[in-house]
DNA sequence: CGTAGTCTTGATGTGGGTCAAGTTGCGTGG
DNA sequence: CCACGCAACTTGACCCACATCAAGACTACG
């Protein structure tokens, strides 16, 4: 058995379970599997089983064989594309609901690390192949996953391309708070570093920090130590992303 | 019958027409039929239409309802965001055997506009929709398309958020060699104007002109014309690119 | 309470943007 | 076929947003 699901690290750090049954699975609407019937649950629900990656751990690395595909649990996943010279982009961030792994795909195209502590519901890619052919609803609604992930890219390829750097800190706050684990919430925790958010953003560490002061000066946030991030108006936040 | 694939401008210099056979079209092996049987081959042939439109004309607006989907029979297809204060990015090309539209979506997100002159092989989204799932091999295929799109975009991610000016305009070029009309060729005719490649690579038209003209000195490409390109090789060119 | 990692802040440098002429290429009409 | 005019492109001078370099300060964790 793979101890991640590629050929990744740290394989003594990562803990398997078997424990929520996908009728209690707090993802159900927003999953993989959200549109299936109960007999597809039912083969699904036999052969996942769940498991734990801690903060900064590997789950898949970019060229290697990628044997298991999951869903995001709990916590947050990025994928970071590294050049040769070390330079990195983070190029999607993942949460509860998400798919990590490539269903239909050998192998990895991307680094995919926890960025906090994660769990995922975890099925092997042949199995989950299978599945996807034999059951219509499945295949559906991972072909919907992948068309919000296509439009989610391209949104931040405007980012990356036109945005300033001020713009950009204010749109991934703005995406965070849409979108996050405390989606709706009014304050919030970000979920990355300094270092993980300028990566995210084509900017650097400093920049990232400048135009998160800026932005507290200026009462469009405020903050909380070094993750708390309070958001008193959404709409002037969004003003301040630039859309 | 609406002129354009959405509701976009120049209905009058729209042409339409039904005259090439499914079983002799240039791009059966590339596009999202490509895996179809017989059977479903000759629904998609009884229910498609060709359409030709000029360059610069749209076919289909953002926000606008997208109530046709095509697959690029010949030309180039751009897909730009663009920002209220008038800041425009490309964030998709699309080249022979690619699908204009987006199904499952009622709504088109970006402008799609020709870049060449261009022509479609056109269905009526509701019709295409019901063929996606009566037909699995469809289904199928533009999964596997959108995929294969959403790898695209993210590896322009990288591009965008962390590649210097010259790697971006060499990239580029390597790029077309690779999928672009003349994919293979030494010498090739730049699809897009300065203008469309500055807005691909988060660039301004001068940045991009003098990148040009720096490539050309330095002997990694030749330039015949406005258009013309000449590659002496591949591999110095991906060099450029830093990848 | 020490220390290592993470973050902030300041000083300085620079890649690419902006502004402003020119030049080239090309479609149009004489 | 040529001359005109305009759009597309190139080139140069200058500028600025963000990167880089360099201290410090905060936080977490032993």
């Amino acid at each position: 058995m793979p101890a991640t699901l590629g050929t990744g690290p740290d394989p003594r750090r990562v803990a398997a379970r078997r424990d929520v049954g996908c009728t209690s699975c707090p993802i159900q609407t927003k999953a993989v599997c959200a549109h299936s019937d109960p007999d597809e649950l039912r083969v699904l629900d036999a052969i996942k089983s769940y498991r734990d990656y801690a903060i900064g751990q590997d789950i898949l690395a970019a060229g290697m064989a990628s044997e298991m595909v999951g869903s995001i649990v709990r916590g947050v996943v990025k994928l970071t594309k590294t050049a040769a010279d070390g330079r990195a982009q983070i190029v999607g961030l993942l949460f509860a609901g998400d798919l990590v792994g490539r269903p239909m795909r050998p192998l990895a195209l991307y680094d995919a690390t926890a960025a906090t502590d994660v769990t995922l519901c975890v099925f092997r890619r042949a199995r989950f192949e299978e599945l996807l052919r034999a059951s219509p609803h499945l295949e559906r609604r991972f072909l919907e996953m992948t068309l919000d992930e296509l439009d989610a890219a391209r949104d931040w390829q405007f980012l990356l391309g036109r945005k300033t750097a001020r713009e950009k800190v204010a749109s991934f706050l703005e995406m965070l708070a849409r979108r996050g684990p405390q989606a709706g919430a009014v304050s919030l925790a970000l979920p990355l570093t300094r270092a993980e958010i300028a990566a995210y953003l084509g900017l650097t560490i400093e920049t990232v920090s400048r135009q998160l002061t800026r932005l507290a000066k200026d009462g469009v946030i405020t903050l909380d130590g070094l993750r708390g991030v309070g958001i008193p108006s959404v709409t002037a936040l969004r003003a301040a992303a630039g859309d």
